[in-house]
Formats: C-alpha cells, structure tokens, sequence
DNA sequence: GTCGATTAACTTGTGCACGATCTAATCGTG
DNA sequence: CACGATTAGATCGTGCACAAGTTAATCGAC
C-alpha cells in the first residue's frame, strides 16, 4: 500500500511532465531547463548556487543544463569579479523575451490536470510536507551513517 | 502558482527516491528496479509488455534496466516459445528471496513521509486523478497534432 | 603573510526516461 | 499461400539526476 503512494507520486510526476513536454517544445525547452528559467525570470541574475538552492539540483544536472540554456542563447554565465569562484548567470534577451511566450504554459498544465483549486491547495501543502520530512529523514540518515 | 504545484509534485518524487536510495542500496537494487521488482513479486513471471503497462514505462527504459536485473542473477528473460515476440521475465531464486529482504522498506519510507493515514488517502485520490486526466490530454494532444 | 579548511563549480561515470528508428514474429485478408 | 499491417521488443541518441572525485578561489587562525 506504501509502495501505491510513493509509485502513484512518481507516476504523477511523469505524467505531469509529459503535458509540459510538447508546449516547452515550442520554446526549446525541457521541463528541468524551463523551471530553471523560471527562477531567472522571478528573481534576475543568480549564482549557480542560488539555482541549485531553489530548485535542489546539484551542479552536475545544472552545470550542463546551463551550458545549454547558453547555447540556446537564453543566457549568459559570467564568473563574479569579486569572488571568483561564483559564476552568475544571466537573462539575456532573448531569454527575457521568452517569458511572454511561455505565459499561457500554466494555464495549460492546470487545465490538464484537472483540480479543483482545493484540491489543489491540499495536494500543495501535504507534498511540501513529505519533501520537508523526507529531507529531514534523509539528512539524520547522512549524518549517522559515518559517512564510510 | 501553477508552476509551484508541479515543480512540489517533481520535487517530493525526487525526495522520496532520495530516501529509498540507501535502503535499496543493500539489495544492489534502485528505485525503478525495485518496482520492477514489487511487479513480479506481486504478478509472478510477465511479459515485459505488462511490466511496461503496469509501471507506464517504455521499452527503451525497460530493456536495459532488465539487463541489469539480469546481471544482478535476480530475474530471466526468455522468449515465449509461441509467441517469439514475446519475452517472458522471471524471477530466479535469488530474485523470490530478496523480497523478504525488502520486507521493511515499505515501512522505513511510510515513516519517513510522516503523514496520517486520512492524507495518505486523499493524496493517492489526487495523485491518481492527476495522472487520468494529465494522461487524457497527452492523449488528445496526440490525436490532435497531425502527427507530423 | 602562510597554510589548512571551506566553498563554488566542474568532470566523470552510472542509470533512468523517452523519442525515433529498426527488426523479427505474428496476424488478417484476399 | 502471400503480403501488407500490426505487435513485441531492441537500439540509439539526448537530457536529466546524482554520487564521487577534482580544481581553483577564498577564508581564517595563527
């Protein structure tokens, strides 16, 4: 029964996807590469570490997704001149003027989906809430594992 | 807001994976294999077309995941002698005995997830109503696009 | 100022996920 | 029986997702 709600969590989620897949087409996006879009567009140009913060990605899914969205000619990534270790990365306008066209993308994918807005509402707080615990879990684990 | 709900389904999927991670690491299994798995415990042997039915994957995820499987000495792959089209899947010895071994992690992950029965049973409803309707309008999409 | 520790990012390797294309076996209809 | 259509599966290419190891820059304690 246990197994029913983690599958039907992972069923969903690709099933979710696979709506967004054929609309993000049209921009030359994927769904990962268009949530990171998403995070420019909110909040300008971020440091990979804010991204990765955001999204809970880690450098070796963004790094290339990023390269990317650069050859795309969405964005730009530039090492910070004070601290030369970040790398910033920036909307250029091209990746500025997509944002209108994706617009209507959320409409669309809550039109698929089908809830009620309580619905929704209810679904948003109890995942937050299995992410949260399962996090937690998931770092007590790390911590009393020895790390061998 | 929309965005917010599909990218807290993408990230507790994720999250949860996170935690089967190390439990299915003792059983050399991952995440999709055990389901691979969970099917053919539950079914006995099956044709790797009902194992792609059941967990919506497709031949090209499957294929070499069963290979793996197969390395591993937990399952058979055989062609149907009267249907050569066919490849029966199915559990060797070692494969049977693993499930007692992955008896508790059903129970490690319900923990983990940390919800009352009553979400767990509103979140399967949803979880499972997103996936018809989501899976609907995939399919009118492509019923619709020419499918040039 | 120097050196060990930390930090941000990159690289490499493995395993999904899925589209597209291919092959071989079976089925259906004349 | 023959032959076009369907079906089950394999293969190949692209793009995540994540672990592990590496590099270069910065920080901190002395």
């Amino acid at each position: 029964m246990e197994d029913l709600i983690c599958f039907a969590l992972y069923a969903a989620s690709r099933s979710v996807t696979a709506v967004y897949r054929p609309l993000l087409e049209r921009l030359h996006l994927t769904y990962p590469q268009y949530l990171v879009m998403t995070v420019l567009w909110q909040r300008g140009a971020s440091p990979i570490k804010e991204i990765s913060g955001a999204l809970q990605l880690d450098y070796g899914t963004l790094t290339p997704l990023l390269k990317r969205l650069e050859t795309l000619g969405y964005v730009r990534r530039e090492r910070r001149p004070d601290d030369e270790r970040s790398v910033i990365v920036t909307l250029t306008a091209e990746g500025e003027a997509l944002r209108e066209q994706a617009r209507d993308v959320p409409i669309e994918i809550t039109q698929a989906m089908g809830l009620t807005p309580e619905a929704t509402a209810v679904l948003r707080d109890t995942l937050r809430q299995i992410t949260e615990n399962t996090a937690a879990y998931t770092a007590s684990q790390t911590r009393s594992n020895g790390s061998a």
